[in-house]
DNA sequence: ATCCCGAGGG
DNA sequence: CCCTCTGGAT
């Protein structure tokens, strides 16, 4: 099957099933967003979402959390993976929004990069999520299903590559969507170690369940 | 033993 | 390019 048309049965069939997918992290305003990325790392939404409310109910914005010890947020956050980086992390991201962005989070790659703990990925997910930016964020859910649908080439073997392969080819009103496609399809169908290939919409042209599944 | 919406450092 | 960080669920 070509590119071109495996792309195009994907959006149709999650624009079908999943008109408005969004994120199932738990904020209330975009320092809450840039925070509970920033935890989301190597760890499941669900466990950020049971510690986030004490975090963000005694570090509200960005202030609260610049003026904290590394150590009162770790207490916060200890249950999450890498919580001493991510403590670290927490306390020197807020104290460059407060020190060179007047406690705002900025709107470009660029910018957000400059901040501790914001990488490419979580930078892409502030823009898409806060800014209506068609950014697409490749995190290890989008990399492994892009790679198992065919959607990115196997060649393709850094985040950066397959959000080029993906971004060649998703139309742009469909990028922010698709992106969410990706994860919930990589969460709840296409497990990295166990997928659920009988349940899947898209087995049948999916590279993954052709080489593996049927031999 | 492997994975979860990675980032920083060597 | 590699390595480290490192808690909880399966």
């Amino acid at each position: 099957m070509q590119k071109k048309e495996r792309f195009r049965r994907f959006i149709e069939y999650f624009t079908e099933h999943y008109p408005d997918p969004k994120t199932e992290l738990h904020f209330s305003n975009p320092y809450e967003l840039l925070v509970a990325v920033i935890l989301s790392a190597q760890c499941t939404d669900k466990r950020i979402n049971q510690i986030s409310p004490a975090l963000f109910a005694r570090f509200p914005e960005a202030e609260s959390l610049a003026a904290a010890s590394v150590e009162e947020v770790f207490s916060y956050i200890r249950s999450v993976s890498y919580p001493n980086n991510k403590a670290k992390h927490l306390v020197g991201m807020a104290n460059a929004l407060m020190n060179r962005f007047g406690g705002e989070i900025p709107a470009t790659v660029d910018e957000l990069q400059t901040l501790p703990g914001v990488g490419r990925k979580t930078a892409h997910v502030i823009l898409s999520i806060v800014y209506n930016e068609p950014t697409m964020a490749v995190d290890t859910h989008v990399f492994r299903v892009s790679h198992r649908l065919g959607l990115a080439p196997l060649t393709a073997n850094t985040p950066l590559a397959v959000e080029k392969a993906l971004m060649a080819h998703i139309p742009k009103q469909h990028v922010p969507k698709a992106h969410h496609w990706l994860i919930l399809h990589g969460r709840y169908v296409c497990l990295a170690r166990s997928p659920k290939c009988e349940e899947c919409a898209l087995k049948e042209f999916c590279k993954y369940f052709e080489k593996v599944v049927r031999s």
